[in-house]
DNA sequence: CGTCAGTTTGATCGTTGTCAATCAAAGTGG
DNA sequence: CCACTTTGATTGACAACGATCAAACTGACG
């Protein structure tokens, strides 16, 4: 486990950085608890979240050696990271070399998430892609708690990070969760989320029923 | 290099698929020669590319052990990959630890280029999105041959491509090319991209000049 | 010469963004 | 405990960007 490799841990309050755009970023940290995203801010303000982070997630590890990172990290909740110094890698894995098979394999996961999104955005309508995002988040967290079968969750995010999540507009994500509710596929209101129909949703995210399936196990 | 580890080389042809959705994948892919396009397909038809590979590419590691992949990749010219079989990392990677570190980062390479068109697509015009993406493709691919400085090249793409990587119809690519041109910013016809200002062609992408020399480097 | 893939243009429609106002909840300091 | 502020949610009117539909055109290739 990656965890055993930790060197130092730390704690963000919600909504410090862990790291921003720019800057050079010489540690990599490993999430422990709590919840971070990844953003990337436009010169006007507008915002694009990159990546929700959940613990287990290994973060700041994605620019080449020393280089300025292209993103930010902000955490959304209290968290807990274990940080490993970047020049402290490669002892490691000279010492462990699944770690770097490792460390791959999670960054791969990542990577895959992103191409979803990309797939989510590009090609998806709007309610469409807020229910495909709630739905992943929402799977995601429950993995976490193997074997629970609830149908709610605090989800610490505003309408607004779901509209730059989701590459719309705060406005147009409270219409869509509108429509949402009164189809009663789900409920969101003040940073809770309640499923209300599960097979409905898994069909409005564009998702194949029997995939999701696969991933609640 | 990555490149050493080759066990043998493969040939396709230009439109042959590497893998597809939902195939199991037991080997990771090095691409040598030519353009892979990595894409996503809707059940309706449309079509989401995700990624342009480019030679020194790292193809098929994505999804965990022996799980199905989420995507498929394409060639896009005809193309030369070395295969590497899945079961043949770990004993590579105990015998040489830099090779884990190595893929990890050429795997984070790729999420950054991702999170990159996340934040294109999700917050930038269509204008802006074609000019973005067309500059990035320039810059990687003259970063192949250092020192060049021709602003012409072979971009083995229909406009239909560029819609499906851009999250837009060809028809409005096609627009959005036109006025590029009639603008002279650059020429795309028939699958030669010529650059004719690349500085007012940054800045319709939205980028940082500044960031976009410390590419050509 | 005919066919086919890809490009180009026009007309129209609709989803989503923009602008603006109101409302609800939570926190703050007197 | 109550003004006051702040942040986030909600709704409506309107505009715009890009999608859709349809048709013609171009170049490549047999």
């Amino acid at each position: 486990m990656i965890a055993s490799y930790k060197s130092a841990d730390r704690e963000f309050k919600a909504g410090q950085d862990l790291f921003s755009l720019g800057e050079p970023c010489d540690s990599i940290y490993n999430l422990l608890e709590g919840w971070v995203i990844l953003y990337n801010l436009l010169e006007d303000g507008r915002r694009q979240i990159l990546h929700f982070a959940l613990p287990g997630a290994v973060l700041g590890f994605h620019p080449g050696g020393g280089a300025m990172m292209t993103f930010g990290a902000q955490a959304l909740t209290d968290i807990v990271v274990s940080t490993i110094p970047r020049k402290a890698l490669p002892p490691i894995v000279k010492q462990q070399p699944e770690f770097g098979l490792r460390l791959a394999w999670l960054i791969a996961r990542d990577c895959t998430l992103a191409y979803d999104r990309l797939t989510s955005i590009g090609r998806h309508s709007a309610r469409e892609r807020v229910a495909h995002l709630l739905l992943k988040l929402f799977v995601r967290y429950r993995a976490q708690w193997p074997g629970s079968h609830i149908e709610e969750m605090h989800l610490p995010l505003t309408q607004e990070d779901i509209g730059d999540a989701t590459g719309l507009t705060f406005v147009h994500v409270n219409r869509v969760l509108r429509d949402l509710r009164k189809d009663r596929i789900l409920e969101f209101h003040y940073r809770r989320l309640r499923i209300l129909d599960p097979d409905k949703l898994v069909d409005v995210a564009g998702l194949d029923p029997q995939l999701v399936m696969s991933w609640i196990r």
